[in-house]
DNA sequence: TCAAAAGTGTTCATGATACACCCATGT
DNA sequence: ACATGGGTGTATCATGAACACTTTTGA
């Protein structure tokens, strides 16, 4: 077995990442606005190529790092897109990811590689270079899924929530409005919260119990 | 933008199939014996790489086809392998599928490339070359966990089908019995089949009436 | 005192589970 | 006639769905 490239085809590997936050209410990805021909101009999710020396996962943390700064974050892989025309450049097959962080308003900062970056509304995306529609797409659809038989919520609150705000991240995810009664219920009965005893005033209302996860591992749990 | 090997590290991509069926009331997966080193005399799942101009999907087909001599099956694209050092040879990205196939008694032929080719039991497998124990494992789950939520086990029978064959599938497949009646009230309801109003005669018993699949697209079913 | 979100139980409908006997056939 | 798998219905239980008012606070 030889290494000839004529005989045994190459590819550049990549990985691009649906990072997924919320913020005032809605469900957003993060974009980057490329520098790079044929795409210039345009946004295209965080991604970069994986390195010779280099697992797939790591590859992602590493990205998540550079591009966003940041880690210890919930990422799982998504799936594997590899069209031979989706780049323009050649042949490259993208491992694509999916990371849920919590809101803490993090701006990440624009470097050489590309010249913004922003998160968008995922109601409201712009053009997105190459297949990352696509990928973002499926993100959105596994996230929704995930959501409803497993508790990777988590990725997407703080430390200390309330129940409202934690109902109000999956309807809209989900698109749909919840019973509040019997989705605290649902929740409690699953102990996947506890209560931390302490409050947290939101304005001119009853100030809600705040809680914690009482797991902050991925596990399946039959939620909705 | 250019194509520089030092700059941008290629890798080979290849795909492995884990190919599954139903045999003697066991679960099956179809293996290959190489010839290459350093796995000669292993057993590994069916693979090949993929061309340059070709799509992940499109390769998978063929491998399907040149290996197992198979076609129409159902397939998805499973998980992305991706170790650094997974694969002796050099960098390999490994892009799996899994598939179904009717029991029809297929035993595939042995080619140049591969000295064997059976079907192991998933309860009594071989030692696997490369991580190809791990495929097989992520294969089986992801087939355990779409059985209840999609009606994808189509795939895995014959036109023409008993009520009891397909429970048996059902239990072997999740390892666990089923209540008959209360199976075949859910299967029934959800309209996924139809009778066809002809008998199978199996020995010496009452003969089961034969029914075929309403659907053979993939869809999202509530089963069990 | 008003507006705004938090918090809390019960009833009802639906679906899941448990369970046992007769039927049709080949030997 | 007997052994073997096929075929059928009902009662109970658990879970999900619907639903409205009181509480606490800041302005």
């Amino acid at each position: 077995m030889t290494k000839t490239p004529q005989k045994y085809n190459y590819a550049v590997i990549a990985t691009d990442i649906a990072i997924f936050t919320m913020q005032n209410e809605q469900l957003k990805v993060l974009l980057i606005k490329m520098k790079k021909a044929p795409y210039t101009g345009s946004w295209a999710l965080p991604g970069g190529l994986i390195k010779g020396d280099e697992n797939l996962d790591d590859a992602a943390e590493r990205i998540l790092l550079d591009k966003a700064g940041l880690s210890h974050v919930y990422l799982e892989q998504l799936y594997t897109f590899g069209r031979v025309d989706r780049d323009p450049f050649g042949r490259v097959v993208s491992v694509s990811y999916f990371a849920l962080i919590p809101n803490s308003g993090i701006t990440p900062k624009t470097s050489s590689e590309y010249s913004e970056i922003a998160w968008f509304s995922v109601k409201n995306l712009p053009k997105l270079a190459y297949d990352h529609k696509e990928i973002v797409q499926a993100a959105i659809q596994r996230l929704q899924s995930k959501l409803s038989y497993t508790n990777i919520i988590y990725g997407l609150l703080p430390k200390e929530f309330t129940l409202g705000e934690l109902q109000t991240i999956y309807e809209i995810i989900l698109g749909k409005k919840l019973d509040k009664r019997n989705f605290r219920k649902k929740i409690l009965s699953l102990k996947l919260v506890k209560k931390l005893n302490r409050k947290k005033s939101t304005g001119p209302n009853r100030p809600a119990e705040l809680y914690c996860f009482t797991q902050s591992k991925p596990q399946l749990v039959d939620i909705l």
